[in-house]
RNA sequence: GGGAGGGUGGUCUAGCUUGGUAUGAUUCCUGGUUUGGGACCAGGUGGCCGGGGGUUCAAAUCCCCCCUCUCCCA
Protein backbone atom coordinates (compact mmCIF):
# COMPACT_ATOMS: atom_id res chain seq x y z
CA UNK A 1 0.00 0.00 0.00
CA UNK A 2 1.43 3.23 -0.84
CA UNK A 3 1.22 5.34 2.51
CA UNK A 4 -0.13 8.60 2.88
CA UNK A 5 2.74 10.81 4.26
CA UNK A 6 1.29 13.20 6.79
CA UNK A 7 -2.37 13.56 6.47
CA UNK A 8 -4.91 13.44 9.19
CA UNK A 9 -6.70 9.95 9.03
CA UNK A 10 -10.11 10.55 7.70
CA UNK A 11 -12.92 7.75 8.72
CA UNK A 12 -14.06 7.44 4.69
CA UNK A 13 -11.99 5.80 2.32
CA UNK A 14 -9.39 7.82 0.14
CA UNK A 15 -8.09 6.22 -2.85
CA UNK A 16 -10.96 4.71 -5.64
CA UNK A 17 -11.49 1.18 -6.28
CA UNK A 18 -11.34 1.09 -9.66
CA UNK A 19 -7.68 2.73 -9.71
CA UNK A 20 -6.37 0.47 -6.70
CA UNK A 21 -9.01 -2.43 -5.80
CA UNK A 22 -5.81 -3.49 -3.11
CA UNK A 23 -5.58 -0.11 -1.37
CA UNK A 24 -9.19 0.58 -1.72
CA UNK A 25 -9.69 -2.69 -0.06
CA UNK A 26 -7.51 -2.93 3.04
CA UNK A 27 -8.92 0.89 4.06
CA UNK A 28 -12.53 -0.33 4.09
CA UNK A 29 -11.28 -3.38 6.01
CA UNK A 30 -9.52 -1.18 8.75
CA UNK A 31 -11.99 1.90 8.30
CA UNK A 32 -15.11 -0.03 8.66
CA UNK A 33 -13.76 -2.13 11.20
CA UNK A 34 -14.50 -5.24 9.61
CA UNK A 35 -11.06 -7.32 11.22
CA UNK A 36 -7.74 -6.34 13.22
CA UNK A 37 -4.80 -7.73 10.92
CA UNK A 38 -2.42 -6.87 14.10
CA UNK A 39 -2.85 -10.26 15.65
CA UNK A 40 0.70 -11.47 15.23
CA UNK A 41 0.21 -14.90 13.32
CA UNK A 42 0.60 -14.81 10.07
CA UNK A 43 -2.55 -15.46 8.20
CA UNK A 44 -4.47 -15.23 11.01
CA UNK A 45 -6.70 -11.94 12.17
CA UNK A 46 -9.32 -11.13 14.29
CA UNK A 47 -12.96 -10.13 12.59
CA UNK A 48 -14.54 -7.49 14.40
CA UNK A 49 -18.23 -6.90 15.25
CA UNK A 50 -19.79 -5.53 12.36
CA UNK A 51 -17.99 -8.27 10.13
CA UNK A 52 -18.97 -10.88 12.64
CA UNK A 53 -22.72 -10.05 12.88
CA UNK A 54 -23.28 -9.79 8.94
CA UNK A 55 -21.26 -13.29 9.06
CA UNK A 56 -23.29 -14.88 11.83
CA UNK A 57 -26.40 -14.14 9.63
CA UNK A 58 -24.56 -15.50 6.30
CA UNK A 59 -24.12 -18.69 8.43
CA UNK A 60 -28.02 -18.78 9.42
CA UNK A 61 -29.49 -18.28 6.24
CA UNK A 62 -27.41 -20.96 4.39
CA UNK A 63 -27.65 -23.38 7.39
CA UNK A 64 -31.59 -22.82 7.14
CA UNK A 65 -31.62 -23.82 3.82
CA UNK A 66 -29.59 -26.45 3.75
CA UNK A 67 -31.96 -28.03 6.84
CA UNK A 68 -34.62 -27.22 4.41
CA UNK A 69 -33.08 -29.37 1.80
CA UNK A 70 -32.88 -32.55 4.49
CA UNK A 71 -29.37 -32.10 6.14
CA UNK A 72 -29.12 -32.28 9.63
CA UNK A 73 -26.05 -30.55 12.05
CA UNK A 74 -23.13 -32.04 13.65
CA UNK A 75 -20.54 -30.35 15.76
CA UNK A 76 -16.93 -31.97 15.35
CA UNK A 77 -13.78 -32.31 16.67
CA UNK A 78 -11.01 -30.01 15.61
CA UNK A 79 -8.33 -32.27 15.25
CA UNK A 80 -7.68 -35.58 13.58
CA UNK A 81 -5.55 -38.35 14.18
CA UNK A 82 -2.45 -39.14 11.67
CA UNK A 83 -4.12 -42.48 10.70
CA UNK A 84 -7.67 -41.31 9.50
CA UNK A 85 -6.03 -38.64 7.79
CA UNK A 86 -3.74 -41.03 5.83
CA UNK A 87 -6.51 -43.78 4.87
CA UNK A 88 -7.21 -41.95 1.30
CA UNK A 89 -3.96 -41.50 -0.37
CA UNK A 90 -4.92 -38.62 -3.20
CA UNK A 91 -6.61 -36.63 -0.29
CA UNK A 92 -3.46 -36.97 1.57
CA UNK A 93 -1.28 -36.35 -0.92
CA UNK A 94 -3.27 -32.80 -1.88
CA UNK A 95 -3.71 -31.71 1.75
CA UNK A 96 -0.61 -32.88 3.35
CA UNK A 97 1.57 -29.67 2.19
CA UNK A 98 -1.39 -27.25 4.23
CA UNK A 99 -1.79 -29.55 7.31
CA UNK A 100 -0.62 -27.75 10.75
CA UNK A 101 0.35 -30.90 13.03
CA UNK A 102 -0.54 -30.81 16.29
CA UNK A 103 3.03 -32.63 17.94
CA UNK A 104 2.76 -31.83 21.28
CA UNK A 105 1.03 -31.27 24.72
CA UNK A 106 1.14 -30.03 27.65
CA UNK A 107 4.25 -30.99 30.47
CA UNK A 108 4.48 -34.60 29.00
CA UNK A 109 5.92 -33.35 25.90
CA UNK A 110 5.80 -35.18 22.24
CA UNK A 111 2.35 -36.88 21.85
CA UNK A 112 2.35 -40.68 20.63
CA UNK A 113 0.50 -39.71 17.65
CA UNK A 114 0.64 -36.46 15.99
CA UNK A 115 -3.09 -34.50 15.20
CA UNK A 116 -4.23 -32.96 12.41
CA UNK A 117 -5.75 -29.41 12.73
CA UNK A 118 -8.63 -29.98 10.19
CA UNK A 119 -7.81 -28.69 6.86
CA UNK A 120 -11.45 -30.18 5.53
CA UNK A 121 -13.64 -32.75 7.77
CA UNK A 122 -13.80 -35.70 5.16
CA UNK A 123 -11.11 -38.25 7.25
CA UNK A 124 -12.56 -37.15 10.43
CA UNK A 125 -16.20 -37.61 9.58
CA UNK A 126 -16.68 -40.88 7.40
CA UNK A 127 -15.02 -42.63 10.52
CA UNK A 128 -17.79 -41.84 11.96
CA UNK A 129 -20.25 -42.61 9.31
CA UNK A 130 -18.93 -46.30 8.80
CA UNK A 131 -20.52 -46.65 12.32
CA UNK A 132 -23.71 -44.59 12.08
CA UNK A 133 -24.76 -45.85 8.36
CA UNK A 134 -26.05 -49.65 8.78
CA UNK A 135 -28.99 -50.02 6.35
CA UNK A 136 -30.40 -48.22 2.95
CA UNK A 137 -32.94 -47.27 5.25
CA UNK A 138 -30.06 -44.73 6.34
CA UNK A 139 -29.79 -43.09 3.44
CA UNK A 140 -29.58 -40.48 2.04
CA UNK A 141 -27.49 -39.23 5.03
CA UNK A 142 -26.65 -35.77 4.88
CA UNK A 143 -25.05 -33.40 7.48
CA UNK A 144 -22.96 -30.65 7.58
CA UNK A 145 -20.82 -28.46 10.12
CA UNK A 146 -20.29 -24.95 10.34
CA UNK A 147 -16.28 -24.56 11.75
CA UNK A 148 -13.35 -23.29 10.88
CA UNK A 149 -10.66 -25.23 9.31
CA UNK A 150 -6.85 -24.73 9.16
CA UNK A 151 -4.52 -24.85 6.11
CA UNK A 152 -1.10 -23.56 5.59
CA UNK A 153 -1.20 -21.51 2.53
CA UNK A 154 1.61 -20.32 1.27
CA UNK A 155 0.18 -17.77 -1.02
CA UNK A 156 -0.34 -14.31 -0.47
CA UNK A 157 -3.45 -14.08 2.86
CA UNK A 158 -5.76 -11.17 2.49
CA UNK A 159 -8.22 -10.62 5.30
CA UNK A 160 -11.42 -12.37 4.42
CA UNK A 161 -10.34 -14.37 1.29
CA UNK A 162 -7.74 -15.98 1.70
CA UNK A 163 -5.90 -16.62 5.45
CA UNK A 164 -4.74 -19.54 7.25
CA UNK A 165 -8.04 -20.31 9.13
CA UNK A 166 -11.10 -19.97 7.46
CA UNK A 167 -14.81 -20.65 8.19
CA UNK A 168 -16.87 -22.61 6.33
CA UNK A 169 -19.87 -24.80 6.06
CA UNK A 170 -19.19 -28.43 4.90
CA UNK A 171 -21.77 -30.69 3.62
CA UNK A 172 -21.02 -34.40 3.40
CA UNK A 173 -23.77 -36.95 1.76
CA UNK A 174 -23.98 -40.57 1.50
CA UNK A 175 -26.17 -42.15 -1.34
CA UNK A 176 -27.21 -45.66 -1.96
CA UNK A 177 -26.72 -44.78 -5.87
CA UNK A 178 -24.39 -42.83 -8.22
CA UNK A 179 -27.30 -40.98 -9.72
CA UNK A 180 -28.72 -40.01 -5.82
CA UNK A 181 -25.17 -38.42 -5.37
CA UNK A 182 -24.89 -36.94 -8.84
CA UNK A 183 -28.72 -34.84 -7.91
CA UNK A 184 -27.02 -34.02 -4.85
CA UNK A 185 -23.75 -32.12 -6.78
CA UNK A 186 -26.94 -30.79 -8.92
CA UNK A 187 -28.78 -29.65 -5.50
CA UNK A 188 -25.49 -28.28 -4.24
CA UNK A 189 -25.20 -25.56 -7.26
CA UNK A 190 -28.59 -24.78 -7.17
CA UNK A 191 -28.13 -23.71 -3.24
CA UNK A 192 -25.36 -22.31 -4.30
CA UNK A 193 -27.31 -19.86 -6.62
CA UNK A 194 -29.65 -18.85 -4.26
CA UNK A 195 -27.79 -17.55 -1.41
CA UNK A 196 -24.24 -15.90 -3.27
CA UNK A 197 -25.70 -14.61 -6.05
CA UNK A 198 -29.83 -13.91 -4.90
CA UNK A 199 -28.78 -13.00 -1.07
CA UNK A 200 -25.73 -11.88 -1.01
CA UNK A 201 -25.39 -10.35 -4.58
CA UNK A 202 -22.58 -11.56 -6.14
CA UNK A 203 -22.92 -12.74 -9.82
CA UNK A 204 -21.18 -16.81 -10.33
CA UNK A 205 -20.99 -19.19 -13.18
CA UNK A 206 -20.10 -23.09 -12.39
CA UNK A 207 -17.30 -25.03 -13.99
CA UNK A 208 -16.00 -28.34 -13.96
CA UNK A 209 -12.96 -28.49 -13.02
CA UNK A 210 -10.23 -30.41 -15.01
CA UNK A 211 -8.84 -33.91 -13.32
CA UNK A 212 -5.53 -31.53 -12.10
CA UNK A 213 -7.24 -28.80 -10.33
CA UNK A 214 -10.08 -31.12 -8.37
CA UNK A 215 -10.75 -31.80 -5.24
CA UNK A 216 -8.11 -34.33 -3.52
CA UNK A 217 -9.66 -37.41 -3.56
CA UNK A 218 -12.79 -36.18 -5.52
CA UNK A 219 -13.82 -37.91 -8.57
CA UNK A 220 -15.47 -34.60 -10.17
CA UNK A 221 -15.41 -31.00 -8.92
CA UNK A 222 -17.42 -28.41 -9.50
CA UNK A 223 -16.83 -24.97 -8.82
CA UNK A 224 -18.13 -21.37 -8.99
CA UNK A 225 -16.38 -18.29 -10.24
CA UNK A 226 -17.06 -15.20 -9.03
CA UNK A 227 -17.41 -12.66 -11.73
CA UNK A 228 -15.71 -9.70 -10.19
CA UNK A 229 -15.45 -7.34 -13.11
CA UNK A 230 -12.86 -6.48 -15.76
CA UNK A 231 -12.64 -10.45 -16.53
CA UNK A 232 -10.73 -11.65 -13.04
CA UNK A 233 -12.80 -14.80 -11.32
CA UNK A 234 -12.51 -15.63 -7.72
CA UNK A 235 -13.38 -19.34 -7.00
CA UNK A 236 -16.28 -19.22 -4.24
CA UNK A 237 -17.90 -22.69 -3.25
CA UNK A 238 -16.93 -25.91 -4.70
CA UNK A 239 -19.07 -29.33 -4.74
CA UNK A 240 -17.55 -32.44 -4.84
CA UNK A 241 -18.85 -35.90 -6.35
CA UNK A 242 -16.64 -38.10 -4.65
CA UNK A 243 -18.33 -41.62 -5.70
CA UNK A 244 -16.71 -44.43 -3.80
CA UNK A 245 -13.07 -42.84 -3.45
CA UNK A 246 -13.85 -42.59 0.75
CA UNK A 247 -16.58 -44.92 0.92
CA UNK A 248 -13.84 -47.93 0.80
CA UNK A 249 -10.91 -46.62 2.76
CA UNK A 250 -13.75 -45.90 5.26
CA UNK A 251 -15.79 -48.47 5.54
CA UNK A 252 -18.77 -46.43 4.73
CA UNK A 253 -21.24 -49.52 3.59
CA UNK A 254 -24.67 -50.40 3.91
CA UNK A 255 -27.50 -53.28 3.84
CA UNK A 256 -29.04 -52.74 0.47
CA UNK A 257 -32.70 -53.85 0.10
CA UNK A 258 -31.16 -57.07 -2.07
CA UNK A 259 -29.52 -58.30 1.77
CA UNK A 260 -25.93 -57.41 -0.25
CA UNK A 261 -23.33 -54.98 1.78
CA UNK A 262 -22.45 -52.08 -0.29
CA UNK A 263 -20.30 -49.25 -0.47
CA UNK A 264 -21.94 -45.65 -0.37
CA UNK A 265 -21.93 -42.86 -3.15
CA UNK A 266 -20.92 -39.66 -1.69
CA UNK A 267 -20.59 -35.94 -1.96
CA UNK A 268 -19.27 -33.02 -0.15
CA UNK A 269 -20.02 -29.31 -0.68
CA UNK A 270 -17.84 -26.21 1.00
CA UNK A 271 -18.71 -22.67 1.31
CA UNK A 272 -16.50 -21.12 2.71
CA UNK A 273 -18.64 -17.57 4.89
CA UNK A 274 -15.94 -15.71 5.57
CA UNK A 275 -14.10 -15.65 1.47
CA UNK A 276 -17.80 -15.31 0.26
CA UNK A 277 -18.13 -12.18 2.88
CA UNK A 278 -14.65 -10.75 1.43
CA UNK A 279 -15.96 -11.26 -1.82
CA UNK A 280 -19.12 -9.70 -1.17
CA UNK A 281 -17.68 -6.63 0.38
CA UNK A 282 -15.15 -6.10 -2.09
CA UNK A 283 -17.69 -6.43 -5.02
CA UNK A 284 -20.26 -4.51 -3.43
CA UNK A 285 -18.71 -1.83 -2.16
CA UNK A 286 -18.22 1.87 -3.04
CA UNK A 287 -15.90 4.97 -3.03
CA UNK A 288 -18.14 5.26 0.26
CA UNK A 289 -17.28 2.26 1.67
CA UNK A 290 -19.56 -0.99 2.38
CA UNK A 291 -22.52 -1.50 0.83
CA UNK A 292 -24.56 -4.83 2.20
CA UNK A 293 -28.00 -6.65 1.16
CA UNK A 294 -30.84 -5.60 3.63
CA UNK A 295 -30.94 -8.94 5.60
CA UNK A 296 -27.30 -9.14 6.85
CA UNK A 297 -26.51 -5.90 7.49
CA UNK A 298 -25.16 -5.64 11.18
CA UNK A 299 -27.74 -2.00 11.11
CA UNK A 300 -30.40 -1.33 8.53
CA UNK A 301 -32.00 1.90 9.55
CA UNK A 302 -30.07 4.47 11.32
CA UNK A 303 -31.78 7.35 12.65
CA UNK A 304 -30.20 11.04 12.61
CA UNK A 305 -31.38 13.44 15.00
CA UNK A 306 -30.65 17.04 13.49
CA UNK A 307 -29.94 18.75 16.60
CA UNK A 308 -30.72 22.61 16.48
CA UNK A 309 -29.73 25.00 19.83
CA UNK A 310 -33.36 25.38 22.07
CA UNK A 311 -34.84 22.85 19.28
CA UNK A 312 -33.20 19.65 20.68
CA UNK A 313 -36.22 18.03 21.92
CA UNK A 314 -39.05 18.11 19.82
CA UNK A 315 -36.47 16.57 17.39
CA UNK A 316 -35.20 14.12 19.70
CA UNK A 317 -38.91 12.99 20.59
CA UNK A 318 -39.65 12.98 17.15
CA UNK A 319 -36.63 10.33 16.26
CA UNK A 320 -37.56 8.51 19.35
CA UNK A 321 -40.95 8.12 17.69
CA UNK A 322 -39.66 7.15 14.50
CA UNK A 323 -37.52 4.67 16.57
CA UNK A 324 -40.31 2.28 18.19
CA UNK A 325 -42.51 2.39 15.21
CA UNK A 326 -40.05 0.95 13.20
CA UNK A 327 -37.88 -1.15 15.95
CA UNK A 328 -40.20 -4.41 15.68
CA UNK A 329 -39.23 -5.02 12.28
CA UNK A 330 -36.25 -3.70 11.42
CA UNK A 331 -32.75 -3.24 13.42
CA UNK A 332 -32.83 0.49 14.29
CA UNK A 333 -30.06 2.63 15.37
CA UNK A 334 -30.33 6.17 16.69
CA UNK A 335 -27.72 8.18 16.37
CA UNK A 336 -28.00 10.91 18.74
CA UNK A 337 -23.97 11.40 19.90
CA UNK A 338 -22.55 14.64 19.44
CA UNK A 339 -20.57 14.55 16.52
CA UNK A 340 -21.79 16.87 13.54
CA UNK A 341 -24.22 15.63 11.52
CA UNK A 342 -21.94 15.49 8.60
CA UNK A 343 -19.38 13.19 10.39
CA UNK A 344 -22.61 10.69 11.14
CA UNK A 345 -23.68 10.48 7.37
CA UNK A 346 -20.27 9.68 6.44
CA UNK A 347 -19.61 6.92 9.29
CA UNK A 348 -23.11 5.02 8.76
CA UNK A 349 -22.07 5.16 4.49
CA UNK A 350 -18.35 3.36 5.81
CA UNK A 351 -20.82 1.07 7.55
CA UNK A 352 -23.01 0.33 4.94
CA UNK A 353 -26.21 0.94 6.73
CA UNK A 354 -28.94 0.48 4.28
CA UNK A 355 -31.12 3.05 5.17
CA UNK A 356 -30.73 6.45 6.78
CA UNK A 357 -33.93 8.65 8.43
CA UNK A 358 -32.67 12.13 8.81
CA UNK A 359 -35.01 13.76 11.72
CA UNK A 360 -34.26 17.72 11.85
CA UNK A 361 -36.29 20.78 13.44
CA UNK A 362 -37.95 21.47 9.64
CA UNK A 363 -38.92 18.20 9.27
CA UNK A 364 -40.80 18.21 12.39
CA UNK A 365 -42.69 21.21 11.12
CA UNK A 366 -43.86 19.94 7.64
CA UNK A 367 -44.72 16.16 9.73
CA UNK A 368 -41.95 14.41 7.34
CA UNK A 369 -38.59 12.58 7.36
CA UNK A 370 -35.67 12.42 4.85
CA UNK A 371 -35.00 9.05 3.69
CA UNK A 372 -31.46 8.11 1.90
CA UNK A 373 -30.83 4.57 0.52
CA UNK A 374 -27.26 3.79 1.00
CA UNK A 375 -26.55 1.78 -2.60
CA UNK A 376 -28.05 4.78 -5.00
CA UNK A 377 -27.75 7.60 -2.94
CA UNK A 378 -31.26 7.91 -3.43
CA UNK A 379 -33.32 10.70 -1.32
CA UNK A 380 -36.58 11.42 -0.32
CA UNK A 381 -39.12 13.52 1.56
CA UNK A 382 -41.82 11.51 3.24
CA UNK A 383 -45.22 11.93 4.54
CA UNK A 384 -44.92 10.40 8.04
CA UNK A 385 -47.95 8.80 7.93
CA UNK A 386 -46.54 7.06 5.10
CA UNK A 387 -43.13 6.10 6.37
CA UNK A 388 -43.32 2.55 7.71
CA UNK A 389 -45.08 1.22 4.33
CA UNK A 390 -42.13 3.32 2.93
CA UNK A 391 -39.46 1.80 4.83
CA UNK A 392 -41.35 -1.46 4.31
CA UNK A 393 -41.17 -1.50 0.77
CA UNK A 394 -37.57 -0.36 0.29
CA UNK A 395 -36.47 -3.12 2.82
CA UNK A 396 -38.06 -5.79 0.08
CA UNK A 397 -36.56 -4.68 -2.85
CA UNK A 398 -33.68 -3.47 -1.33
CA UNK A 399 -31.12 -6.61 -1.66
CA UNK A 400 -33.04 -7.21 -5.45
CA UNK A 401 -31.89 -3.83 -6.40
CA UNK A 402 -27.98 -4.19 -5.86
CA UNK A 403 -27.83 -7.98 -6.99
CA UNK A 404 -29.59 -6.29 -10.12
CA UNK A 405 -26.40 -3.38 -10.47
CA UNK A 406 -24.11 -6.22 -9.86
CA UNK A 407 -24.72 -8.89 -12.10
CA UNK A 408 -22.52 -8.66 -14.81
CA UNK A 409 -23.15 -9.63 -17.96
CA UNK A 410 -21.12 -12.98 -18.73
CA UNK A 411 -21.54 -12.87 -22.18
CA UNK A 412 -20.13 -9.34 -22.81
CA UNK A 413 -16.90 -10.61 -20.98
CA UNK A 414 -16.34 -13.21 -22.98
CA UNK A 415 -14.15 -13.15 -26.00
CA UNK A 416 -14.32 -16.29 -28.30
CA UNK A 417 -10.13 -17.39 -29.62
CA UNK A 418 -9.11 -19.81 -32.35
CA UNK A 419 -5.47 -18.69 -32.01
CA UNK A 420 -2.94 -18.36 -29.25
CA UNK A 421 -1.99 -14.82 -29.70
CA UNK A 422 -5.91 -13.78 -29.88
CA UNK A 423 -6.45 -14.81 -26.69
CA UNK A 424 -3.53 -13.78 -24.97
CA UNK A 425 -4.46 -10.40 -26.09
CA UNK A 426 -7.84 -10.91 -24.80
CA UNK A 427 -6.74 -12.41 -21.44
CA UNK A 428 -4.77 -8.95 -21.56
CA UNK A 429 -7.39 -6.68 -22.14
CA UNK A 430 -9.31 -7.91 -19.18
CA UNK A 431 -11.42 -11.16 -21.05
CA UNK A 432 -12.57 -14.25 -20.53
CA UNK A 433 -11.29 -16.27 -23.03
CA UNK A 434 -13.33 -19.56 -24.75
CA UNK A 435 -11.78 -21.84 -26.56
CA UNK A 436 -10.65 -25.29 -27.40
CA UNK A 437 -8.78 -27.34 -25.31
CA UNK A 438 -7.04 -31.35 -25.95
CA UNK A 439 -9.62 -33.05 -22.40
CA UNK A 440 -9.33 -31.80 -19.06
CA UNK A 441 -7.63 -35.22 -18.15
CA UNK A 442 -4.53 -35.19 -16.42
CA UNK A 443 -2.81 -35.76 -19.55
CA UNK A 444 -3.24 -32.68 -20.49
CA UNK A 445 -1.97 -30.96 -17.26
CA UNK A 446 0.96 -29.51 -18.81
CA UNK A 447 -0.54 -27.60 -21.38
CA UNK A 448 -2.74 -26.28 -18.75
CA UNK A 449 0.73 -25.13 -17.06
CA UNK A 450 1.38 -23.20 -20.65
CA UNK A 451 -1.46 -21.58 -20.71
CA UNK A 452 -0.61 -20.45 -17.56
CA UNK A 453 3.02 -19.82 -17.96
CA UNK A 454 2.11 -18.17 -21.55
CA UNK A 455 -1.26 -16.27 -21.09
CA UNK A 456 -1.22 -15.73 -17.19
CA UNK A 457 -4.70 -17.07 -17.30
CA UNK A 458 -6.04 -20.46 -15.58
CA UNK A 459 -8.01 -23.27 -17.15
CA UNK A 460 -11.01 -22.88 -15.19
CA UNK A 461 -12.27 -25.25 -17.67
CA UNK A 462 -15.84 -26.79 -18.85
CA UNK A 463 -19.14 -24.41 -18.38
CA UNK A 464 -21.45 -26.66 -16.22
CA UNK A 465 -24.56 -25.13 -17.74
CA UNK A 466 -24.02 -25.71 -21.33
CA UNK A 467 -22.40 -28.51 -22.93
CA UNK A 468 -21.08 -27.00 -26.59
CA UNK A 469 -18.11 -28.09 -28.25
CA UNK A 470 -17.75 -26.23 -31.38
CA UNK A 471 -13.61 -25.83 -31.88
CA UNK A 472 -12.20 -28.17 -33.94
CA UNK A 473 -8.39 -27.88 -32.25
CA UNK A 474 -6.99 -27.67 -28.67
CA UNK A 475 -5.77 -23.76 -28.73
CA UNK A 476 -2.57 -25.11 -27.34
CA UNK A 477 -1.81 -28.21 -28.87
CA UNK A 478 -3.57 -28.23 -32.17
CA UNK A 479 -4.91 -31.54 -31.47
CA UNK A 480 -8.12 -32.44 -31.87
CA UNK A 481 -10.46 -30.45 -29.51
CA UNK A 482 -12.07 -32.44 -26.90
CA UNK A 483 -13.99 -30.16 -25.01
CA UNK A 484 -14.66 -26.20 -25.03
CA UNK A 485 -12.88 -24.14 -21.66
CA UNK A 486 -13.02 -20.63 -20.41
CA UNK A 487 -9.85 -19.28 -19.31
CA UNK A 488 -9.29 -16.61 -17.23
CA UNK A 489 -7.25 -14.54 -14.80
CA UNK A 490 -7.78 -15.46 -11.10
CA UNK A 491 -7.46 -13.31 -7.72
C1' G B 1 7.86 -20.00 -4.83
C1' G B 2 10.70 -15.11 -6.16
C1' G B 3 11.38 -9.81 -5.35
C1' A B 4 10.65 -4.89 -3.05
C1' G B 5 9.17 -1.76 0.95
C1' G B 6 7.49 -1.13 5.95
C1' G B 7 6.65 -1.70 11.85
C1' U B 8 7.71 4.93 16.62
C1' G B 9 1.03 6.76 22.11
C1' G B 10 -5.58 3.93 19.54
C1' U B 11 -4.48 5.97 14.21
C1' C B 12 -1.19 8.55 10.59
C1' U B 13 3.67 10.10 11.23
C1' A B 14 8.92 13.37 12.20
C1' G B 15 13.54 11.77 13.90
C1' C B 16 17.64 7.08 11.57
C1' U B 17 22.45 9.17 6.75
C1' U B 18 26.08 11.87 11.19
C1' G B 19 24.14 7.52 18.34
C1' G B 20 23.08 12.01 23.30
C1' U B 21 15.76 14.82 26.82
C1' A B 22 10.62 11.27 21.52
C1' U B 23 8.03 15.45 16.76
C1' G B 24 3.46 16.92 14.98
C1' A B 25 -1.47 15.88 13.78
C1' U B 26 -5.63 13.08 14.83
C1' U B 27 -8.47 9.81 18.11
C1' C B 28 -9.99 9.44 23.20
C1' C B 29 -11.42 12.02 28.12
C1' U B 30 -13.18 17.09 30.73
C1' G B 31 -15.54 21.75 30.17
C1' G B 32 -17.77 25.28 26.86
C1' U B 33 -19.76 27.09 22.06
C1' U B 34 -21.97 24.64 17.71
C1' U B 35 -24.85 21.47 14.04
C1' G B 36 -29.66 20.44 6.98
C1' G B 37 -22.77 16.77 4.24
C1' G B 38 -16.32 15.57 7.49
C1' A B 39 -17.38 22.28 13.39
C1' C B 40 -14.48 25.25 16.91
C1' C B 41 -11.92 26.92 21.67
C1' A B 42 -9.33 25.55 26.25
C1' G B 43 -7.25 21.70 29.22
C1' G B 44 -5.90 16.50 29.92
C1' U B 45 -4.77 11.01 29.26
C1' G B 46 -1.87 7.96 26.42
C1' G B 47 5.17 5.43 24.33
C1' C B 48 9.69 -1.20 26.99
C1' C B 49 10.37 3.37 19.16
C1' G B 50 7.66 -5.00 16.75
C1' G B 51 10.79 -8.88 19.82
C1' G B 52 15.63 -10.89 21.21
C1' G B 53 20.88 -10.49 21.10
C1' G B 54 25.38 -7.51 20.08
C1' U B 55 28.61 -2.85 19.70
C1' U B 56 28.94 1.65 23.00
C1' C B 57 29.80 5.73 28.68
C1' A B 58 25.15 6.10 25.84
C1' A B 59 20.88 2.84 20.75
C1' A B 60 14.39 4.56 17.90
C1' U B 61 19.18 5.55 15.36
C1' C B 62 24.84 1.09 13.97
C1' C B 63 25.37 -4.75 13.43
C1' C B 64 23.06 -9.92 13.68
C1' C B 65 18.77 -13.12 14.29
C1' C B 66 13.51 -13.63 14.62
C1' C B 67 8.29 -12.09 14.28
C1' U B 68 4.83 -9.51 11.47
C1' C B 69 2.39 -6.30 7.71
C1' U B 70 1.89 -4.30 2.75
C1' C B 71 2.72 -4.38 -2.43
C1' C B 72 4.49 -6.58 -7.09
C1' C B 73 5.79 -10.92 -10.07
C1' A B 74 5.33 -16.69 -11.00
Amino acid sequence: MAKKKNEAPLTGITVSKEEDFSAWYTELITKAELADIRYNIKGFVVYREWATITIKKMYAKYEELLEKNGHLPLIMPSLIPESNFLLESEHVEGFAPEVFWVTEAGSSGKLNEKLALRPTSETALYKMYALWIRSYKDLPFKRYLSCQVWRYEGKMTRPFFRGREFHWIEAHDVFSTMEGAEEQVKEDMEVTYKMIQDEFGIPIIFFERPQWDKFSGAQKTFAADALMGSGKVLQLPSTHLLGQNFAKPFNVKFVDKDGEEKYGYQTCYGPAISRIYGAMIAHLGDGKGLILPFDIAPVQIVIIPILFKNKEQIVLEKANEIFDELKEKFIVKIDDSDKSMGSKFYYWELKGVPIRIEVGPKDVEKNQVVVVKRHDGQKFFVEENDLKEFIENIATNYTKEIKEKSVVDFESQIEVAYEKDAAIEAINNGKIVCCGFCSIDRASEHWAEVVENDMGGLVRCKRVDEEKNEFATCLICGKPAGCTVYIAKSY
